[in-house]
This record gives structure tokens, C-alpha cells and sequence, in this order.
DNA sequence: ACCACAATTGACAACCGTTATCGGTATCAA
DNA sequence: TTGATACCGATAACGGTTGTCAATTGTGGT
């Protein structure tokens, strides 16, 4: 089984044509799509896929956990995701991400005193500035 | 002139009748409603607030600073933001959200290396578990 | 291989939170 | 006070997302 059907297959999906498709796409793409683009992308590439599908695909690989969503003004991106605790530098001028997984990132966030009686179950931070393309 | 008409000019706003109703609300709330929420809480309390300017008015707020935004399934949330750098406590149970400010906070984040060139403005740390009441 | 059945797909319609309009009103500096 | 300007709000329009459902596909058992 590949590293794509292994993927779905852990997020609890069947491997479909179309879930192939869409989520080898993430895989290989650096950028961060809507549904309503990446589906533009896929079928300009050759691909045909419903939209239905990639709406309903891509909202449970992120209730899977496989990618990040980053709201936009009336919309939502995707974006795969990195394997282990990390941040995302977001720039706010060209709107490109990427993910930062710096070592000390663990020890600094357990190092923090939450109340009592909260259980931490997932984190997420987001830092915004200006990329060094920009 | 008092806290709310203060908070309105500092984010470039006419302290008008309706926004002060508006911030006086997110001030005295701890809750976290959406606009279409708000609009009806205030509806409900005896004020009255056209729905656009409910949703001019958070849009602005947002955009100055003065709240946050939590991006619910199709809607967004909104919140007034605590002074200074904090994290976001969010229950995954009850939606509950609880500001946290600890004082090593800072140092913990400046402490972390970024690529060079990345200019940070702002960040945004979300920790989401189950709170003490649920 | 074959089969039976549940899961999935996709064209299309409907939904609904948000934004654009625009005539009337409130604010504020001069 | 007054004129310029910002703001309000009822309503219409917009558009991203979700629901529908007949046709198709993936899968495990035979
Ligand atoms: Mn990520
Ligand atoms: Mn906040
Ligand atoms: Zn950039
Ligand atoms: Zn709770």
C-alpha cells in the first residue's frame, strides 16, 4: 500500500480515484488552496473531480487531522500538514506559509502553567510578519 | 472621555450611539458570540442595532485589534481581545474560551529562531482541551 | 473471478452568513 | 450653527458551502 492510500486509509477513508488525486496534489503542493481553487488546479491539470467530493474530502482530512485550515475573508484554505508539534509563518503581504518544527518548541509550551482542572489536548500557533521573498 | 469612546477613537472609530452599545456589550460579555448572535442578544436587551452596522462594527474592531476572531463552521465568532500577548484556552466540550497571560510567555516565544528575513508582527497561540466545569 | 452491498461520486439546487446599496441621519470641526 | 463627512439600517444581492439522490465504484466474502 502506498504512501498515499495509507494516508486515507489512517484517516479512515477509502482510497478512491478521486481521493488519490486530491490528496497526492497536497502532498506535492507548497501552497495553501480553497476547495474552490484546488478544484480549478486539479481539473486544469487534467483531473476530474467533482466539487462535491472536494469539499467533502478535504473536510475530513482536516477532522482527520491530515491537514490545517486557515480562514480567509468568507472562505477556508487547506493545507497539508506537518507530521509533529509546529508553527506556521504566515506572510501577510504575499499570503505564503510555511511550517516551522523548531526542537525547543516541546519544551517551551509544556513549560507553561495552565489552570487547574484543563486538559490540554492540541495546540496550534500561527506567527504573522512579512517572508523574506516580500 | 470614557473607556468605550476612548477604545472607539483608538481604533479609528466615531464613538456613535450604536457602537457604543455594541463595545460596551463585548466588554461587559464573557461569551464568545458570532454577529448574527450579537445582533439578537442586544434585540433581546432592549437596544437597537441594524444587523450591517453589527457586522461593520466587529469587522472594524477586528481589523484594529481591539477583538479576536474564532472561525466557527461557516460563521465567525468574536471576542474582545485582553491587553498584551496571551494564548486562547478553548474547550472542546462546552466552547467555553478563557484568556491566558503568563509572564514567561514572551520570553518563551522570543526565545524560538526564524528563518531569516521573516519579520514577525503578531502571533497567535490557540490551545484547545476540555475545560474545568465540563 | 464473481457477486452483493455499502460507500462514494457529481451535477444540480438550496441554504445562509456576509456584503453591497443607497436614501436618510448623526457627528464634529470650523 | 452649519456644512462636510461619516455613519446607520432596511433590503437586495452575492457566493462559498452543504444537501439531494440516481448512478457508479470499492470491498470483503463466496
Ligand atoms: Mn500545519
Ligand atoms: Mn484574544
Ligand atoms: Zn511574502
Ligand atoms: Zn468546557
Amino acid at each position: 500500500m502506498g504512501e498515499v492510500a495509507g494516508l486515507l486509509r489512517r484517516a479512515g477513508l477509502r482510497p478512491t480515484t478521486q481521493r488519490r488525486i486530491i490528496v497526492t496534489d497536497l502532498i506535492d503542493r507548497t501552497g495553501t488552496p480553497t476547495a474552490l481553487e484546488l478544484h480549478a488546479l486539479l481539473r486544469d491539470a487534467g483531473h476530474r473531480v467533482g466539487l462535491s467530493t472536494v469539499y467533502r474530502t478535504l473536510g475530513a482530512l482536516a477532522e482527520a487531522g491530515v491537514v490545517h485550515t486557515f480562514p480567509r475573508r468568507n472562505e477556508v484554505a487547506f493545507r497539508r500538514c506537518a507530521d509533529g508539534p509546529h508553527q506556521h509563518l504566515i506572510c501577510l503581504s504575499c499570503g505564503r506559509i510555511e511550517d516551522l518544527a523548531p526542537p525547543q518548541l516541546d519544551a517551551a509550551a509544556g513549560s507553561l502553567a495552565y489552570p487547574a482542572g484543563f486538559t490540554v489536548q492540541g495546540r496550534r500557533t500561527d506567527v504573522y510578519g512579512v517572508c523574506a521573498a516580500c
